[in-house]
DNA sequence: CGCCTATTTGATCTGATTCAAACAATGTGG
DNA sequence: CCACATTGTTTGAATCAGATCAAATAGGCG
């Protein structure tokens, strides 16, 4: 997983969902981008916020999330490297949930304005983009019916499900292991489960054989039975192509 | 609520997040139109279809939803008049869910070529097409929140509260009052309650004062503190202008 | 009227939360 | 390199919000 600081596996990410042509690919490439290194757990927009720039998450776990009145925090998205977890604010003006770091992050900045011109340069990547926000809502209305209708057990599966699928598609997977770097109280703010009872959750997946989860590394061990017990399909993640 | 096939209701809709010139308006009032009516739980488009239509909801309520094994039904988004709730179609090809009628609806279907000549000549209504699906997944994001994080009680209210004001930033109410013709077991398919709990909890706010609501007709008595139970901001919905 | 669907109420059960505390791992400064 | 602080994981016990099961009541409609 090495930090390259180049768009390369935005690039991936984009020609996972439909491939790109070489021009494309080095439109991207050379997008005018502003590197910036943020430690865990720090904001890079907030709700009200009307950012003029978007993020290409090169390196590290975002997420997008939303807080409650007494501290409740729901995580509304994860964001891992090739994603553009903000990039409808190019449309959107006003920031309605917040986004921040979950680890160490490499992020390039674009301005809007360079979006804009590569877009209007590149039709099909205007509608790479717009498909990318596209993908981002299906997986937002997977999560709805993840924290909506699924026991735990299920929805725990589901997630390890998605981030494996999403990891694999931008060849972030070592086999059947990702690095999977959130503790147990950010799964519980995901999935809308206490700590305690993601834990227990945990601790019975690990005796089924299905998963091990240890330091940060996820590693599947029954893909099949795990995406069963949560009716896991990859059809909302519009993946069509593995990276190489 | 006149059922006037045509498309005005959606006009205003665009209207109200980001006002239209008098020639985008009728680039969208002349877009050719299919006029179909569909009965009560007619399914419109299911998980795996490729429409190479989007819907114009002209009246009626519509639902996306996903089931899962043993017959649960999550209800991912509600279409109210006004609103194109396959738009997404567009760019992502399949379907992974399902689009339905919740109520006797009044439907413009435009083939999909029609929408990308309009876009095409008109790139401001490109930005608003895109910017409808933006806020589409804004919503989800709002959902996904409300179904993880709220408890029964502020749950149903934000749903009131959301539902009031999409209506009336397209003109839908008349004052606080609103159709709202959904069951119970309906409300709680879209809110992850049982059809008994969100009974109770309808009866609860009752007796608060909060709302009135009987055969379809629901009436907000006291917005503010139904916004105050369920910590509902208007921000997500990124409405600009309530229609005149 | 009789049928069907939706609402309401009661009683019981359960998946998950909360509170509390022990234990393990990681990091920091002296 | 160790003492100590910090953060994360694990386990136990009590409690609760909401589900489930069951049945009564109320509307709407041919």
């Amino acid at each position: 997983m090495p930090s390259t600081s180049t768009a390369e596996i935005v690039v991936k990410k984009l020609h996972s969902i439909d491939p790109l042509t070489e021009e494309e690919r080095t439109a991207i490439l050379t997008l005018p981008l502003q590197i910036r290194k943020f430690a865990r757990g720090q904001d890079v927009a907030r709700e009200g916020d009307q950012p003029s720039h978007s993020c290409l998450l090169l390196d590290g776990w975002m997420q997008r999330y939303k807080v409650l009145g007494e501290g409740k925090r729901q995580i509304i998205a994860i964001g891992v490297p090739g994603d553009m977890p903000d990039l409808q604010t190019l449309h959107l003006e006003l920031m309605d949930h917040n986004l921040g770091t979950l680890t160490p992050c490499t992020i390039g900045l674009v301005p809007h304005t360079a979006l804009r011109k590569v877009a209007s340069d590149h039709p099909r990547l205007a509608t790479a983009f717009w498909r990318e926000t596209l993908v981002d809502g299906s997986i937002t209305r997977e999560w709805v019916l993840n924290v909506g209708s699924r026991v735990a057990y299920g929805r725990l599966a589901h997630l390890f499900c998605e981030m494996f699928v999403r990891l694999r598609a931008v060849g972030l997977n070592d086999g059947n292991t990702i690095d999977f770097p959130l503790s147990q109280h950010v799964v519980g703010d995901t999935t809308a489960l206490s700590n305690v009872h993601v834990n227990r959750t945990i601790m019975a997946m690990r005796q089924d054989g299905l998963i091990s989860l240890d330091r940060g590394r996820l590693t599947i061990n029954d893909f099949d039975r795990l995406a069963r017990a949560s009716e896991f399909r990859t059809d909302y993640l519009h993946i069509r192509a593995v990276a190489a």
